[in-house]
DNA sequence: CAGCCTCGAGTTCT
DNA sequence: CTCGAGGCTG
């Protein structure tokens, strides 16, 4: 092992020593993460693995001013991507809505209008190029630079200061006239000739060609080794505002020019467009000359200038009302349609997939493309051996667009989708009006038994770190693990096992040792994580929490639902009570507690598992912990889900409709039937405001 | 009953 | 990321 120094005790070193020192672990220590979390394949022995740990962190104990950016020590936990810190975006960093064609923009001005009841008024939008790189937030403090993170999931990115500090582009400081705290916004991006550069430079030294510009930026943005960053050619253009300390500017445009003034890049063909046809034409001039840019884009961004505007429209789910991208044509190829090969999902839904001969569309080698489902196969009249043409929907998720027609050849008959599951022979049935068909075999099927306990072990379930899909299905195979509370008696039976695990092909102690300390911290779980695993239909994430939040304890779920079974029950009417239940949802609850079999899979994991009960939300004081509201009408001081997520902080259980059981119907503006309800049944009504007052200063 | 909006389920590649 | 479907509002 090279490094010598490392024999010499931490306060031995010299500064240089050390910081050369601190390098190399960093580096190694990545490396160890790699193989560990992503390939499952380490190559040092745990103790090894924190040997070195420690030897980094008892250098950077004594030269603690030589810690480096991307330190193993700063990382939290061990992140499974190896690598770099999280950050929480104190301003989530948002997804836009998509427009394809001029109708979806008059839509979305139309829209925009309606909800700004501006009749005839004009509205002044700034339109942008859409960069094809990567969204960055830049913090500022005080005027200086402090902190810069990836996008991420729009709610946690990764902290790549140190990365960014080496973008000649990015300002370190913006001067006195900038607000305490200021976030901007903005896309990261390798020109396309530095891209080409970079490219032949990569390719001389023998190192990884990029398959595209942007591909090269996100990996140059995130390099362990900031002088990697450092020499490559990366770019940036501002062009939006994350969380700020005061006002800015008025509008978007105004704070375009704000940026300009503080030294960032932004883009050079912005322009105020007012109207569907100046937006227009600008989307086509751009387009004209898409070719001849330096850089990749892929659409145009128009943003209702206006902030005032910007703060009334909102949002919808993740993305904000006030803006959208017109997306450029997809790029598109053509490759011959090898085969329809049938995939059998979880829930039994047989998924058909076009094997295709390999080809590059955008930059990325496609083999395989989604064709959803029969009807898609039967409109389009996909059949194999055919010459299709192929794009990536939203540039990521590739999709067979149409069949080219060639002359002269014979084509294959029409494709029979398979009326019986191709795993489990079970007859494949299709609900009238529905687009999937499902194998019925169930239980018994054993695609979907894996699928089953590959949602088991996901992330947003159990999240045990370890066990990839090949791993499940050989487990399956040999038997070792049919149903999910198998998984909690793993390491028990294998001290007895013929071949046990770390003797297994592809295992060692190490890795066999890991993957039940992983199992084993599992045992204690959280209500909605327990039932979203159980990977009831229709029951995901969010309806998950809902239920987990409503009955607080498995027992009580357990119980309630098994006596919903009786549609007249106070149980059942319970459970559709709860807003976004339906009778449709309730029937697959009910019906999961119906199998005998499920039932079994229940009493099994219990002997397993301790389930927490729902953390009750902090109502120490609410005056309305407990009720259940019923929010009706339009509300003027917020929407209703805000309403209603403020009341759920409350202990507040909001139900959906009217009955005995409510204890406040809460009015809005224009309110209906509800409203009547109330007054028959006697419930108490409050008006919006009387509904604040009710909650005082703790609902804000 | 239409027109949202939200949620679930399924998928690709790095 | 996209599509389809469920649920709610008006």
């Amino acid at each position: 092992m090279p490094g010598r120094a490392r024999d010499l005790p931490a306060d031995g070193l010299s500064r240089a020593q050390a910081a050369e020192e601190l390098e190399r672990l960093a580096a190694e220590i990545a490396h160890h993460d790699r193989l560990y979390h992503q390939q499952d394949a380490p190559e040092v022995s745990d103790a090894e693995y924190d040997a070195l740990r420690r030897r980094n962190e008892a250098i950077e104990a004594r030269f603690p001013d030589l810690v480096r950016a991307d330190s193993p020590s700063r990382r939290v936990g061990a992140a499974p991507a190896g690598g770099f810190a999280k950050v929480r975006h104190r301003a989530p960093m948002l997804s836009l809505s998509n427009a394809f064609d001029a109708e979806d923009i008059a839509e979305f001005f139309a829209r925009v209008r309606r909800f700004l009841n501006l009749g005839e008024a004009p509205v002044e939008l700034v339109a942008e190029p859409k960069i094809d790189g990567l969204s960055i937030s830049l913090r500022y403090e005080r005027g200086r630079f402090v902190q810069g993170a990836t996008r991420g999931d729009g709610t946690e990115g990764e902290d790549v200061t140190a990365n960014l500090r080496t973008l000649g582009d990015l300002p370190q400081a913006i001067g006195d006239g900038a607000p305490d705290v200021l976030e901007v916004r903005g896309e990261v991006y390798i020109a396309r000739d530095d891209f080409l550069n970079l490219n032949r430079v990569q390719e001389a030294a023998g190192a990884k060609v990029f398959a595209n510009p942007r591909n090269a930026a996100a990996g140059s943005l995130r390099q362990i080794d900031t002088q990697v960053t450092a020499g490559r050619p990366l770019a940036l253009f501002a062009y939006a505002l994350g969380e700020v300390s005061e006002a800015v500017a008025e509008t978007h445009w105004g704070f375009l020019e704000r940026l300009r003034g503080w030294g960032f890049p932004t883009n050079p063909l912005a322009q105020v467009c007012s109207g569907v046809d100046e937006v227009l034409a600008f989307y086509d001039d751009v387009l004209a000359r898409r070719a001849d840019l330096p850089y990749d884009i892929d659409g145009i961004v128009y943003k209702v200038s206006r902030f005032d505007w910007q703060e009334r429209l909102g949002f919808v789910s993740r993305a904000p009302r006030w803006a959208i991208a017109h997306k450029f044509p997809a790029e598109q190829a053509e490759t011959r349609l090898a085969r329809i090969s049938i995939q059998v999902g979880r829930t039994g839904a047989l998924t058909p997939v076009a094997e295709l001969e390999p080809v590059t569309v955008g930059g990325v080698v496609v083999s395989r493309a989604t064709l959803h489902n029969e009807d898609e196969i039967a409109r389009k009249d996909i059949r194999e051996g055919d010459r299709v043409v192929v794009q990536r929907a939203g540039d990521v998720i590739p999709q067979v667009v149409a069949v080219v027609a060639e002359k002269g050849r014979r084509r294959k008959p029409r494709y029979d989708f398979p009326e019986i599951c191709p795993v489990c022979e079970s007859t494949a049935t299709r609900e009238p009006g529905e687009a999937v068909r499902r194998c019925t075999g169930g239980l018994i099927c054993p695609a979907q038994s894996v699928e089953r306990l590959r949602h088991f072990v996901s992330r947003n379930a159990f999240d045990i770190d370890g066990l990839g899909d090949k791993h499940i299905r050989a487990f399956f195979e040999d038997g070792l693990i049919e149903s999910p509370a198998d998984l909690f008696t793993l390491a028990a039976r294998d001290d007895d096992a013929e071949t046990p695990l770390r003797e297994r092909e592809g295992w060692g102690p190490t890795s066999a040792a890991k993957l039940f300390d992983a199992i084993e911290s599992r045992r204690r779980i959280a209500l909605d994580r327990f039932i979203y695993a159980l990977g009831i239909r229709q029951v995901g994430q969010a309806t998950a929490k809902l239920l987990a939040r409503n009955y607080g304890t498995f027992e009580a779920w357990r119980a309630a639902m098994t006596k919903a079974a009786d549609p007249d029950s106070p149980d059942y009417a319970d459970l559709v009570n709860i807003d976004q239940i339906g009778p449709l949802v309730a029937a697959d609850l009910i019906a999961f507690f119906a199998e005998p079999r499920n039932q079994t899979i229940l009493d099994g994991l219990l002997e397993q598992l301790d389930i927490e009960a729902a953390v009750a939300p902090d109502v120490s004081g609410s005056p309305v912990a407990g009720k259940t509201v019923v929010f009706t009408g339009t509300l003027e001081s917020q929407s209703r889900n805000e309403a209603k997520a403020r009341a759920e902080a409350l202990g507040v259980k909001v139900a959906g409709s009217v009955s005995g059981k409510t204890d406040y119907v809460v009015v809005g503006a224009e309110a209906g039937s509800k409203a009547r309800k109330a007054a028959e049944l006697g419930v108490t009504t409050l008006s919006e405001q009387e509904w604040l007052d009710l909650i005082g200063r703790s609902g804000q």
